[in-house]
Order: structure tokens, then sequence, then C-alpha cells
DNA sequence: GCCGTTTTCGGCCCGACTGTTTTCAGTCG
């Protein structure tokens, strides 16, 4: 698939355009399409050997040839035109706050900036200030940035991070000051695989009070800001968190504005103007009149415009807008749903608990069941179990059933390692002792496609093995998924009857949310969500998987861990 | 450059902030 390629092409031609000076609504059409590509749940290069391109909306005559010749050519005219008429360095000064296209160009022509390095250069010597447009303030935030840049570095947050850091405030703000309605929104509430950073709305009767108390915390390292309705501050590890206080009466407006996407605001608001609204964060309006609607609920907000809710999760403009408006917006997994774990690991091998404190921990949060998945013994790092030491679990596991009968299950299961030829730990004589195999690969990760690809595929003609664990294994932040052609393991996949995970670790969430996607909607895979829990805290990570799942748009029956007891142990028989 | 149950031409989201301005462009989210 070489979306995300043909995306990122599209994306840097805007760019080049933008600095050029092209027309606003011609650089937005190419970042539209761009994004549009990204979050295709299909193979572009199939589409454009179909001749579909233009089936995509936002895909017109015009991008769909640049597309083409991209594909066939890998390069295209106009991108390179631009690249004579500018450096390819001067994109690096977009990197710097403050600086967009319009300021790049001018210091392109006006001082012949090329690089951060001259940009530094002419800081120093304090021409910026001299130019039309810019003066001594502005020169000294450039400098300022360039000083912090290696701070800013350090980019997008996990989820898993960040989720945990913004319940904690929430949780603080309500205990010690007076606080009326408080909601998370941003990229956490989207569920996002990684945060910017975070944004809490409240309203209350004392903001000055909610202003205090937050820019006081513990995890304070820096107030950035401190105003009467809003602040910001830096946490310890640098994360920023915003702290608002809106109108009670905006407070639905403000969460669904601030909640974004930006794309899907910018199509709820065209929606609404069709209409003869306007929408802000401030309220719904009457266009003629300007009298508000309303905006205290943020429900409210979609049912004017004849939607119903869209979570959060799906607001992407991925589709879902128009599907709303047709009522078929599909009604996704939730939390509640979830009836077991599909991969846990033990003390057994590499995990921190015992069976009995997982499982206790499952009951807490009303699971039914749980698969125990320990590494097998190819994995030595990880303490691998070889079938004598399985023996001895399953003996374990034996006794706790009995002990749970009736209110709880356990079922013996473990998470074998594709080895480089795609053999796996035991032969299938041994595999049978197991109520399920799960199956991924741990190493061996720079193999060419073709390999890897065919590694996973032998593993799957393996009957006893029911799940593939982290598909592409990539790991966030810190290691790229494998080369591997999914849509081959997805036909497969379909093909045997296999089960891919979508891995609830904040650093894999592997799946993530667009190949699952297509995994449903082109090859009508299922799937298990399993938190790779490696101790108790890791079992909370369920609610990450999930997320990643409701942004795939997947339902309950997509899913195979939201089956009842009885329904999973008749599917993994099967 | 794309798009159309109000349009094949004339539109294309909204508001705040900043720094530079004397009415606004550029940037940001």
């Amino acid at each position: 698939m070489r979306n995300k390629e043909v995306a990122e092409k599209l994306y840097e031609l805007a760019q080049y355009l933008e600095i050029l000076g092209e027309m606003r609504f011609k650089i937005n059409a190419y970042i539209e399409a761009a994004r549009k590509i990204e979050n295709l749940p299909l193979p572009i290069e199939d589409l454009a050997k179909e001749g579909r391109l233009t089936e995509i909306k936002g895909i017109g005559e015009g991008i769909a040839k640049k597309i083409i010749q991209y594909l066939e050519t890998g390069k295209i005219d106009k991108l390179e035109e631009a690249k004579q008429k500018i450096p390819p360095t001067l994109l690096e000064l977009l990197e710097i706050p403050g600086i967009g296209p319009r300021g790049a160009y001018t210091l392109y022509t006006k001082l012949g900036i090329k690089s951060l390095e001259d940009l530094k250069k002419a800081v120093e010597e304090k021409k910026i200030r001299e130019i039309e447009g810019f003066g001594p303030k502005k020169e000294e935030n450039i400098l300022k940035a360039l000083m912090d840049r290696k701070k800013k570095e350090t980019r997008r947050i996990l989820l898993g991070i960040a989720y945990p850091l913004s319940q904690y405030v929430v949780e603080s703000l309500k205990n010690n000051v007076q606080i009326d309605k408080i909601e998370v929104c941003g990229s956490i509430r989207r569920m996002k695989e990684t945060i910017g950073d975070i944004d809490i709305l409240v309203t209350s009767n004392s903001p000055e009070k909610v202003m205090d108390y937050f820019t006081s915390m513990d995890i304070v390292k820096e107030v950035v800001a401190k105003g009467d309705t809003k602040s910001t501050i830096l946490t310890n590890e640098d994360i920023q968190i915003d702290v608002r206080v809106v109108e009670p009466i905006s407070f639905g407006a403000a969460v669904q504005y601030f909640t974004g996407s930006k794309q899907h605001n910018v199509k709820i608001r065209e929606l609404a103007i069709k209409k003869g609204f306007k929408v802000n964060e401030y309220g719904v309006f009457d266009v003629k009149t300007d009298k508000r609607i309303c905006g205290e609920k943020e429900e409210e907000v979609y049912n004017i415009l004849d939607l119903p809710f869209i979570p959060p999760e799906m607001r992407e403009d991925r589709g879902e807008i128009e599907l709303a408006l047709d009522g078929k917006l599909p009604k996704i997994v939730e939390m509640k749903d979830i009836k077991g774990d599909t991969h846990v690991h033990t003390k057994y091998s590499d995990g921190e608990n015992s069976i009995l404190e997982i499982v206790n921990k499952c009951i807490e949060f009303g699971y039914e069941y749980v698969v125990i998945a320990d590494h097998a013994k190819s994995l030595g790092v990880a303490g691998g179990l070889s079938i004598k030491d399985y023996k001895k679990q399953k003996r374990e596991i034996d006794e706790l059933n009995n002990k749970f009968a009736g209110k709880f299950r356990i079922f013996f299961g473990c998470e074998l390692n594709i080895l480089s030829d795609g053999s796996v730990d035991f032969s299938e004589d041994e595999l049978n002792i197991f109520d399920i195999c799960l199956a991924g690969i741990h190493t061996g990760f720079s193999q060419e496609k073709k390999k890897i690809t065919e590694r996973i595929i032998k593993a799957m003609k393996i009957k006893e093995i029911k799940i593939i664990t982290h598909p592409t294994g990539r790991l966030l932040g810190s290691r790229d998924e494998y080369e591997v052609d999914l849509e081959e393991i997805f036909k497969e996949a379909k093909n045997y009857g296999k089960i891919l995970e979508i891995n609830a670790t904040p650093e894999r969430l592997d799946l993530n949310d667009i190949n699952a996607m297509q995994g449903k909607e082109v090859y009508g895979l299922k799937f298990s969500i399993g938190t790779d829990a490696h101790s108790l805290y890791g079992l909370y990570d369920m609610r990450y998987g999930v997320g990643v799942a409701r942004r795939a748009w997947l339902t309950k029956e997509d899913i195979i861990n939201t089956l009842t007891l009885e329904e999973f142990e008749k599917f993994i028989k099967d």
C-alpha cells in the first residue's frame, strides 16, 4: 500500500505552493486530497490502475493525473518545477512557530535565507527586523524558537501517557475546586495514538480558583500562561496542558469545537451554513439574526444539523458525517462490550504477576474470561516456556478454573514466536495441549517484505494458531513496522479463518485504526483486542485497544472478545 | 484544484492572537 507515500508527496507539493503564494483554495485542494488518501482503507495504486481515483471525493482530474504520474515515474512535474523555484531546505523554516509560508518566502527573497542555518545567522546579525512586515519582536521570537527547537523535538506523546495524565488532572480539579462540568477534549478524546497537547474544558463559578489550583499543581514545571479563564502549563515531562473555563451555556459547543478533528469541524460548519446556521465554539447561531439556538450540550450541535451524535473517535472526516446524514452510522464497540482479554503474560514468562492476581483484576473489570498467553521457549530473553513448563502452568490453570467455576474462566494459551523460516516453537502435536494458540513475530524484523509476509502466512497455515499478534511489529516512537504485505496477510487470514490482533499496548496499537478498517471493509476480517499485559497495570490498556477499534469503526460483532464465555469457548474450538 | 437536491461558475470554516500595523496580514488551532 503506497497511500502514505503518495499523501506525503501531495503534502509536500502543497507546502511548496504555499510558499510560492499559490491560491489558498488550490493548496487546500491538495491537502484535502492528501488527507483523503492517508485515510483511505484501500491501496491507492489499485484504484489508480482501475482508473477510479476520481471516485474519491476531493480528487479530480488534475490531482488524479499527478498521482498516476507519481506512481509510474516516482516524480510529479509540478513538484519538480516548484523545487527549481525554491530550495527544498526552505521548508525547514516552517517548523519555526510564527514563520509561515509567506514569511518563509519573504525571508528567502529579501534576505536570501535558504535554511535554518541561514536564519540563525540573520537573526544574530539583526537583519530580520529590517524587513517590512517583520520587526524586533518577531526577530526575538524567532531566536527563542531556534533555541527551544531541541526541546520541541520531543514532539507527540503516547496516548498511554497522556490519557492517565489527563485523568489525574481532571480528578485533582474535581477534588480541590468547585467544578461544574469537566471534559478532556482534543486528540485524547478521539483516542488518537499520539497526542500533541492536553486540552481540558470546565465550567465553574469560580474560574480564578480553578486557574490558581491548576497552575500550582504538583505536576507543573512551568506556567506558560495564566489568565482569567485560560492557563497553560508544562509538566516536568514537557507535556503541555491547557485548562479553560467556558460559559455553561457554551460548554457543549466548546467541547465539540475543541475535540476536533479540525477537518471534521470544517465539514460540520459547512453543513451548518447550508442549513442557515453558524457553528463556532460558543454555540450554534442563526446566520441571519445571529441569535443563539443551542450549544449547552454537545449532542445539540449535531442534532440541530439533523445528525445523530457522532462518537469522538469517529471524528476524522473519513466519511462519518456523510454516513450520519444517511442514518447509517455504525454502532461502534464500547468498553462494556468487552468480555475478556485475549493476550496476557504472567510471571511464568516475562510478566510480573501471578495467574490468580490477573484473574482477580479481570473479575474486577467484569470480564468473564482471560487468555493466558505466555511466551514460548524460542524467546529466551522473555523467559519463554518449554512444553514441560506449560504443562506445569496448565495444572495451575486447571486448579484455578475449578475454583472459579461458574464465575470466571481461564483459557490456557501461548504466544508462539514465528521464527525466521515461518515455523514456530513447537510441533503441531505439541500445540494440541493448548486451548488457543497465538503467534507473532518477535525476532528477525529486518527481513525483506516477501520473506516476512511468507513467514506469517506459513504460520497461519498451522491449524492450532488462531490469532496473529501485533501483525506489523511497530513500536511507536522507536521502531517502524517491519516490511509486511498487509493485504496479502489480510487475504490469507480470511482464507484460513485467522484472527488478527489489535494489540492494546500504547507503544504498539497494532493493527492501527486504518489497517483494521481496511481489514474489515475489504476483507471482512474479525479481530481480537488483547492488552499484551505484562502486569496488572497493563490490563487497563484495553481502553486504548477499544479506542483503536472505535476509530476503525468496528462494531461489537467484529471483535471476538465481545463474545460471551460460552460463545468464545465454542469459537476457539471451531 | 474541486465541487454542485439551490450552482458547470463561483464559491470554498471560524475565531483569536500577534506583531505590525492606523485597518490588517499572517499564523495558529
